[in-house]
DNA sequence: GCCAACGTTGGC
DNA sequence: GCCAACGTTGGC
């Protein structure tokens, strides 16, 4: 079992969308390392932080799971649609997704300057300089102390 | 296979 | 809205 942190801007897709529609799938990812790490490492079950990029405050949210195993992205071969890369194909698809249900909405809000803060969690991945990967791998200490925290009533 | 140009991400 | 940092593309 795995952790995992996935950003998402809440102007298109925030927690409470996921709350809404207790799954969805995770499409529109276009970057060859965040595929990666959907298509060979996230298994059902693993743990999703869910974090709010472009945000006012950006930070972390809630959490998801994956409930589905990676699998083809359609809307990578709809020329309709604005992930469309005519490089994919339902022969040979390029891109792909997993599926993600809704676990739980975080009573405190933990923002990206509350997580520089803490020292325990410096190492994360998020907080490096530059870091944009959209799907990251999460140290199961960090991913437990970012729950707890989030958890607490304020 | 190098690397400049370009597009995107995302904090501020 | 700015722009630094980065990934990707494409000319050579």
């Amino acid at each position: 079992m795995a952790y995992w942190l996935i950003k998402s801007e809440p102007s298109s897709y925030s927690i409470d969308h996921l709350k809404n529609d207790k799954k969805t799938f995770w499409n529109g990812v276009r970057n060859f390392q965040a595929r990666n790490f959907m298509k060979d490492e996230m298994r059902v079950g693993d743990l999703v932080l869910f974090y709010h990029s472009n945000a006012e405050p950006p930070g972390i949210a809630g959490i998801a799971s994956v409930c589905k195993q990676a699998y083809p992205d359609f809307t990578s071969w709809d020329p309709k649609d604005k992930h469309y890369d005519p490089r994919s194909t339902p022969t040979k698809p390029l891109w792909h997704m997993v599926d993600l249900k809704f676990v739980e909405k975080f009573s405190h809000f933990i923002s990206l300057d509350q997580l520089r803060k803490n020292s325990a969690l410096k190492d994360m991945l998020v907080l490096k300089k530059g870091m944009r990967l959209s799907i990251q791998p999460v140290k199961k200490e960090h991913f437990e102390m970012i729950r707890q925290w989030g958890m607490e009533t304020v």
